[in-house]
DNA sequence: TGTTTTTTGTTGACCTGTCAACTATTGTCG
DNA sequence: CGACAATAGTTGACAGGTCAACAAAAAACA
């Protein structure tokens, strides 16, 4: 029943080749159902999840901002997609950007007071949302996959 | 020493919010790392991850093929994208596609044999991959983590 | 000082995911 | 049969990830 359930979800009558395999595909699956949860949560404001990540990644640098690059750090993902990404927030208004005086190379990024205002009224729709996505696991189990989690990025 | 693992990653100072979002965290580190190490996996063969995919698909089929929202519907992923990935691999001869006489709105999609000798290389360095990414977990480990995902999948 | 290297950020090109709108064909129902 | 709805697929537009190439400024160095 278990094994079975997701070769069902995928529609594929062969087993998997390995537990192994069965295991990629059933994070490929809740990483989707994730990302979907996230992006429902998000889109309602006008933001995509990597907007809201840079956002937080701002508030928590707080009025000394932060450089491109840095942000781009802090973020999961890597260095050429930020310029647009922050062109983006720009846009919108949620983020000031600003030539550094002593390094002209570097372009600094703050948080707008907008965006602090949307922030404070999406914490707890995160959190919310985080609660019910991980609503099944108990506190044990959550840890337990936390020390898994983190056994899959060390693996080389 | 867990818990600040990964706050130290992030580059985070401020606890987190709740376990919950902690675990968010930890998934979407992992999920990249994931991800990265499937690109490099495929990348040397000309494929991306959804292509090696829909080339995984379209083999199980066999020679009866799939039409193409048939395809989308076993992918993780849907609708609008698959024309234009199916269009990539049918320019790299990977796939060839078929107007259907009874029901000419359906499109059935075939994998060729260059694809088939595509696939047949890669099985090994798949199941190798898979088995090297998780090779940090016992087999109950992945059982259990198996289960977990599962309940994530099944939140409401 | 002047040349070279490094750092910081940006741009272009390509792949994918997503939504909305659209075409073509088929099915349904009065 | 003819209008209308449903289905299969496609296209356009935009967000994002990724790589390579690039410009500008700063740092290193001879």
């Amino acid at each position: 029943m278990g094994a079975s359930r997701i070769l069902a979800e995928i529609k594929q009558t062969k087993p998997f080749a390995s537990l192994e395999q069965e295991v990629a595909v059933a994070f490929l699956k809740t990483e989707d159902h994730l990302r979907r949860m996230k992006a429902g949560l998000f889109e309602p404001h006008g933001l995509t999840e990597q907007q809201y990540n840079v956002l937080r990644i701002l508030r928590g640098a707080g009025k000394d901002g932060l450089c491109t690059l840095a942000v781009a750090d802090r973020l999961i993902e890597h260095t050429p997609g930020i310029t647009r990404l922050i062109d983006r927030l720009e846009t919108k208004c949620l983020v000031r950007r600003e030539r550094a005086e002593t390094d002209r190379r570097q372009v600094y990024c703050f948080v707008t007071k907008a965006a602090l205002e949307l922030l404070t009224k999406l914490d707890p729709e995160v959190e919310k949302s985080a609660k019910r996505a991980f609503s099944q696991l108990k506190k044990a189990e959550m840890k337990s996959l936390l020390d898994h989690l983190e056994k899959i990025r060390d693996a080389r």
